[in-house]
DNA sequence: TGCCGCAGAATGAACATTCAGTCACATCAT
DNA sequence: ATGATGTGACTGAATGTTCATTCTGCGGCA
């Protein structure tokens, strides 16, 4: 049965979201999951391995989003606003999976490898938009990674403080003033 | 003796930012200390107050490096770069307290009451700092609280990426190279 | 009757915290 | 000076709890 394991799964994100990783017992997973603790052990060999499920299927979720109306035929300002834009929307909007994306990445049971591939595909998208970007010369002479870095950790900073903090930052922000930050930091 | 507790302090740094927090019990902290278990209790109350002070310290000390030749009587360009350099080279040449600062950060021990009593000082200058740059219409008209955690957010996510990545954006990047990102994103 | 998917009690390991006892040293009476 | 006694810091084994994981048995269905 497919729809207990994402019961569970769905169960395990709320959890963690709320509570943190390590306040997240398998017994509570399973009464969260209106199910017993040992049916869990059917679909995920492990507690680590049902982390890494829930991690993966949130990176998935997350690209996805990100890729929305992302055309590589456009240019590259819309391309970065496009991709950038879709991935503080989503994060503003699913405050749980931002919540989940901290919690998770500095587990242990999400090893550095693991995360890697897990964003390869992010990864190479964004690769390909600086790349593309510094041939128009368009962005500074820094390496990608810095650049990508750079919009990320701001973007994710923003969206979380006004996950967890609604009373700063509140409402006086626009998608748009957000993007507009980044793109003049990295433009050349 | 004082010396007891920063010897139980500095394992506890060590062995955290290695393992971290959830990898690291009390019995282990008092074999990286040399003493024995129930020392630790001597000088703290439960590990969750162990893991308090510890997260205080480690603010302090960065509040006085981030301070460091910071003058208010100075233009503003100088003192952001003054400032976000400074923060910068800490989170830089102390890898071991930018791990904690993430690994405490998301801790249930380290409520988000107790992270602004914290931060406070940094908080008062970086404001101050916000507003007075405004008034010479340098910055962006964004609320301060926004500007700073773009800035906050994008420095650490380098530092943490170069100390737990080097590979990726080895030697690469200078100092003024990030602060002018971060100083071109939020000039108006 | 045999099988499958499940529940939840049972198990054993790991952990935070406590406690009974040890040691080094100071105080003081002789 | 000497030994008796008190004190406070320290140790690490003992305690009780919490947890991940396993196991036993149950109910429905072929």
């Amino acid at each position: 049965m497919v729809e207990k394991r994402e019961q569970i799964l769905e169960a395990t994100a709320d959890l963690i979201a709320e509570c943190g990783l390590q306040a997240s017992p398998m017994s509570k997973v399973a009464k969260s999951a209106c199910c017993g603790a040992g049916t869990i052990y059917r679909y995920f060999e492990t507690k680590d391995e049902l982390v890494q499920e829930l991690y993966l299927q949130i990176v998935q979720k997350m690209t996805t989003e990100c890729l929305k109306n992302y055309n590589e035929a456009d240019c590259i300002k819309i391309r970065f606003y496009t991709f950038w834009g879709n991935f503080y929307c989503y994060m503003r909007s699913n405050p749980r999976d931002c919540a989940l994306v901290e919690q998770l990445s500095s587990s242990p049971a999400i090893c550095g490898d693991f995360k890697d591939r897990a964003t390869q595909t992010i990864h190479n998208v964004l690769d390909q938009l600086m790349n593309d970007g510094k041939q128009q010369h368009l962005f500074k002479e820094l390496p990608n990674d810095v650049l990508t870095m750079f919009t990320y950790g701001s973007v994710l900073t923003i969206a979380k403080t006004q996950s967890t903090m609604p009373e700063k930052l509140d409402g006086k922000l626009n998608t748009d003033d957000l993007l507009n930050l980044c793109w003049d930091a990295i433009k050349a």
